[in-house]
DNA sequence: AAGATAAATTTCGAAGCTAAACAGTACACT
DNA sequence: AGTGTACTGTTTAGCTTCGAAATTTATCTT
């Protein structure tokens, strides 16, 4: 199960060998394969998870409000969204949703309007300071990026590509899309 | 910077190729290839998560439950470790950790007694339900597991393998541990 | 016009965390 | 022995964020 659901070994974590070697001795039928993956996967995520987090905070915003700015910035041109359909993408409550962009309303990210084509809706959109700091987020983590894989060749990271969204295609099909909101930073 | 930070990407979400696409429109120095390696990644992490999330709660028990039980476990034998070294190797404060071991100890996954060698210190054992639990949840997550990677042959998986280790041993040696408790599921 | 439907918000409460103060115990040093 | 110091764990108070349910406002249907 590779280290499946919680954790965040900061402490004395074990290293990934020693971790696959104990969870060997406390489950039998384990494929040490398949464990070496699926453990280094999570342990990865984890640690640019947490290196992402660093520098959203360090430009002063949360996480949170990252899953915003940046489901506003894939919506492309006006950068407009409702707050429902946020809440959709994101997999929370419009209640919840309703609380977020209030926060951020306030820390000026983003600006909230009704619609008057439709005043029953509310149109969020991005303000050009909300656009800055999502640039900034991204001007920091390709530097990450690159160096985390600076390892590899160019043949190497079109082979990892490949296999990642190998994967990945075969977990969507399998996990259409049913919600499950998790705390997940992806 | 792939997915970076936020995120959960449950409704609408673009496809991983129309991500790269809008990324590369909003930001022009992006590298198509390394955001497709970061992108998947996440997306990859995302689904995993969501689906161990789905077996603890099959399970009834929580994500915070679950990372307990898995430091326990790892811990080896008798499964016992005091509340300030489960804090820190889960990276949070020690008043968390009493919180979480109460909860715990109502629902019967461990047990709490001071240690009478050493007054001071206090005892958090596995009981045989909690590493029943565990077990349980590890029988769940082969199965995902090797579903999730029934398209590679085992070469590809020694490949895959030793590429993400080789990142692993990367990151972790640039951002050595400071720890950062940034809501992780690892 | 009257409902039915839908979007967003408000209110209330729960979960989970941290910081700070506190209590109990062990150990070192005189 | 006695005292100071350090450390462990718990308690308390408060904060943040989310969800559920009720509410408001606007639109659509018949």
């Amino acid at each position: 199960m590779g280290d499946t659901p919680g954790s965040t070994g900061i402490g004395g974590e074990p290293t990934l060998e020693e971790q696959i070697a104990a969870y060997q001795r406390e489950f039998q039928d384990l494929d040490p394969q398949v464990e070496k993956i699926v453990s280094a996967l999570s342990r990865l995520n984890r640690r640019m998870n947490v290196a992402y987090g660093r520098q959203t905070a360090a430009l002063g915003i949360s996480n949170a409000d990252w899953e915003v700015l940046k489901a506003l910035v894939l919506s492309g041109a006006p950068y407009r969204m409702g707050p429902s359909e946020l809440a959709k993408r994101l997999g929370l409550t419009p209640a919840a949703m309703t609380h977020r962009i209030d926060r951020m309303v306030a820390e000026d990210l983003v600006t909230r309007k009704r619609d008057e084509t439709n005043r029953v809706r509310v149109i969020v959109e991005l303000t050009t300071e909300g656009r800055e700091k999502w640039l900034e987020a991204m001007r920091l983590a390709t530097v990450f990026e690159e160096d985390l894989l600076q390892d590899l060749s160019a043949d190497d990271r079109t082979a990892l590509g490949d296999v990642l969204t190998r994967l990945l295609r075969r977990v969507e099909h399998a996990q259409p899309d049913a919600g499950g909101r998790l705390t997940d930073l992806d």
